[in-house]
DNA sequence: ACTACATATGAGTAGTTGCTCATATGTTCA
DNA sequence: TGAACATATGAGCAACTACTCATATGTAGT
């Protein structure tokens, strides 16, 4: 239960998301995974573990080189589904509980 | 893009999982969520706010309760999802990178 | 109006996180 | 073997997070 909690919340980094964005396009070596998002090779190389770890990027070695993907297809499906709930239409979503009480009559 | 962050930080905790998970199963007032999760009142309604802001959740005054449910149908979407990025198999995962070099002959 | 209950919210705090800097490991080429 | 490059990793620090406690707001009943 927690497990699903922690992969959320490998997710929930601007900076990993750009990465796993990145990917999407394809595999990527560190280096320009860092020229891409403006980062030290140190900073991607961190979150790179994190993403390893939480089984959501694979690494192969080629050469001095280290290509990172995405580990399966469900994380892209995971972005789909939560661009949905983004993009959703937003509609009465007040700042808090409006007036709706079936239970009770009219108040005061 | 930062806000599919935003999205995914808000699920990346184990006692918001839980509440979702809660309230998938029906709407429920605080005091239910608080008992349930074994959490005081105010613990429970500091992070209904943040899901609140999210859009997860959608809040409805019945007297002095107020109830709250899953806002769309996208967030136990997300979840599946996401579990089944946990459940898979777990192949090859070493710590680091094996050997695995296509573009670099035998190494040394 | 007053009390009791349910929820919301602000301030404060221990624990966590994402970076930087320094350094270690691994790889290629001379 | 040694220099140069690519990546990984540990320590340390500023920023953030999830709770607790105290207090405010909202509602029902007397």
């Amino acid at each position: 239960m927690s497990e699903l909690a922690d992969t959320f919340r490998a997710l929930g980094d601007a900076t990993r998301v750009r990465m796993l964005d990145a990917l999407s396009h394809g595999e990527r070596c560190v280096c320009d995974l860092a020229a891409a998002l403006g980062l030290t090779e140190s900073a991607v190389s961190h979150q790179l573990r994190l993403l390893r770890n939480m089984r959501l990027v694979r690494a192969r070695r080629a050469g001095r080189l280290v290509f990172y993907a995405l580990d399966d297809h469900h994380i892209m499906s995971l972005f789909q589904q939560a661009r949905r709930h983004v993009q959703e239409p937003a509609m009465a979503h007040g700042g808090m509980v409006g007036q709706a009480s079936p239970a009770s009559g009219g108040g005061r």
